[in-house]
DNA sequence: TTTAGCACTCGAGAAGATAGAGTGCTAAAC
DNA sequence: GTTTAGCACTCTATCTTCTCGAGTGCTAAA
């Protein structure tokens, strides 16, 4: 059974009223804060249908209605109007990264922070997912015998770097000539197709390397255990502490709960991963209350979506809010942040 | 006044039963769970004037006494027994850290890490001052046009690298060549006595560059900036969502006030510098209550440590928990860390 | 289908009552 | 001088009771 019209305005207003107050909404409020030209104990009629249908939640008997999961979800669906973002937040989201990033890790360090900032909630970025950016340069320096520097650069600009160890007798230029050699086999191939095996073709393949097998399968190890990591994701996020002012988490305990699972990074960042798949080609990705399998965030909304590298590679952001937040304002500053990011990662 | 010695057992064994309970102490559950000699009469005796000089407070007037900050610095100064690590935890922490490391962060990460999880309280772990340390290596990798990738190695492992810009006409071997001269010239040279002059004389001492001077200057400004953000200080801090599940802080807008100064990093990172100062050849730094000037803190103790990278370069690493903590505990977990990162960092 | 009217429900908060842990003081005992 | 028993007093935490009022659902009329 559909809503009519009239339902969804009273469905829509609820959704308003809640977010602004966090109070259970009763029939006189509603005909008070809008223009229903309907009397109170007719929106009552209204309201109780809502609630059969499982738009409405009672806390108890004699309290107004809270919208349920499924009344957020209509609600973000099909009734709210995303609306553009003021110049003002505009140009104070702009300038907060104005600053030139030459790595993509500190723009979206930049990016959460302007997104917490604005938005007065959690926000979180992962660095995008590598493995079909592929190897441009690699570079061994020594930084002290035994002591090797392995940096490893990805198109799209990605720099990693990671120090191993190797036999103290190499030579700086023994390992720069390893490190040329596996560069100059590797470049181009996709992080996802580099195995150990193809990595020590690589550096074999080149008449230079003079080495005993042992010896530079060791070092070869190292090399591709520093090129796979670079392949690791990395979560940024700022402004839980904001949560505990909001009074859904005026309970300890449930604040505890939600930072729990916050705290691990990478939780979050395969969920994040999860729901991306699922919505693939929306322009943004939702999940309300209980809809998120995380522990400890069924009184949460998460939103993300996707920014692109290049076109190809891509990496997400998103708010993590109560479920009772301002939706619309939420995407639309969002969305402006992505297309900052998409922006600058645009030209390299 | 001093304090006789009943005083001091009196006020040892309220203290230990407030960390352990959490609830005001009184007269009768003091001689329930210790072994006065004396009658409870005696003990209120006693309470009373440790009330009146300061060492005990009460919550109001039939509730028993919590200690005052003066009571818990009396007790850490000179009344508790701090007792070596149980062989069981310093195996724990051993396992932590028994992955070998081969850069300060990661170790420090880990520490940190091991810390949090062994007190159940918020650990922190500060990278060293580098100011005392000097350059050893300066490299400059081209990443793409315009694009160079600055490595800067320093003394006692510390290598940091930042991305900057440049002219996209130069070449990889113009730029390796600056970066070679500069290497050249300031290795060896403390952290501090580098400046943008340094810099230029030594890249301009070495015949091999050839550049216009303008161009050369804007290089090496980058190169310049590149060594002096090697000195950033960063903070690792873990565990802070654990402290809401104490009472003290079941209010949440004591835990707001505490986790919105935690979330400045450099503002912890400054004040641990600061308390070390104060404190030099201390072994280990305590500040409790309202000693800690920093906001928000004034119902948690502060301890501090400080490692050493090779006998000259130090950071530090802590631990923030309630005022009602396990002190002697606490303090050999530090300490043991401490000893850890001591050992692996002695050995290059 | 809408509306006015009304009895009913239930939680929030005020007010009062009670219990008990703890205190401080006094006067006697050591 | 120090210690102790005894006792009146204080104050909070908790429980119960009560009332208020916002909000509801139902009925019957418009």
């Amino acid at each position: 059974m559909a809503l009519d019209n009239r339902k969804k305005e009273v469905l829509q207003a609820i959704v308003d009223d809640y977010v602004a107050n966090c109070e259970p909404v009763g029939s006189k409020a509603l005909i008070d804060r809008h223009d229903f030209m309907v009397s109170s104990a007719t929106l009552r009629n209204d309201m109780a249908e809502l609630e059969q249908m499982g738009y409405l939640e009672k806390p108890h008997t004699s309290a107004g209605r809270i919208p349920s999961d499924k009344g957020y979800r209509e609600y973000v669906d099909s009734l709210m109007k995303v609306d553009k973002l003021s110049d003002e937040e505009g140009k104070e989201i702009k300038e907060k990264l104005s600053v030139s990033f030459d790595e993509i890790a500190s723009l979206l360090k930049a990016a959460s922070s302007a997104l917490a900032d604005q938005t007065g909630y959690i926000s979180l970025a992962v660095t995008p997912k590598l493995t079909s950016s592929y190897l441009t340069q690699l570079k061994m320096l020594m930084i002290e015998p035994g002591k090797v520097l392995v940096v490893v650069v990805l198109s799209a600009g990605v720099v990693k770097n990671r120090m191993v160890r190797i036999p103290d007798f190499l030579t700086q230029e023994q390992v720069a000539q390893i490190g040329n050699a596996v560069e100059q086999g590797l470049s181009g191939m996709p992080l996802s197709e580099i195995s150990l095996i193809t990595v020590a073709t690589a550096a074999k393949g080149n008449q230079k390397v003079e080495l005993p097998d042992a010896l530079l399968n060791q070092v070869l190890y190292e090399a591709y255990t520093a090129i796979k990591q670079a392949d690791n994701l990395d979560v940024y996020m700022q402004g839980k502490h904001r949560m505990l002012s909001l009074p859904e988490f005026s309970d300890t305990k449930r604040a505890q709960g939600l930072f729990d699972t916050l705290s691990h990074d990478g939780l979050v960042a395969g969920y994040v991963d999860e729901v991306t798949k699922q919505d693939e080609k929306k322009e943004y990705m939702i999940r309300i209350g209980q809809e998120i399998t995380l522990e400890g965030l069924d009184e949460c909304s998460f939103i993300t979506t996707t920014y692109n590298v290049g076109g190809k590679v891509a990496g997400n952001i998103g708010v993590i809010g109560p479920k009772r937040m301002e939706y619309s304002k939420v995407i639309s500053q969002i969305n402006f942040v992505r297309m900052m990011i998409d922006e600058k990662l645009k030209q390299p």
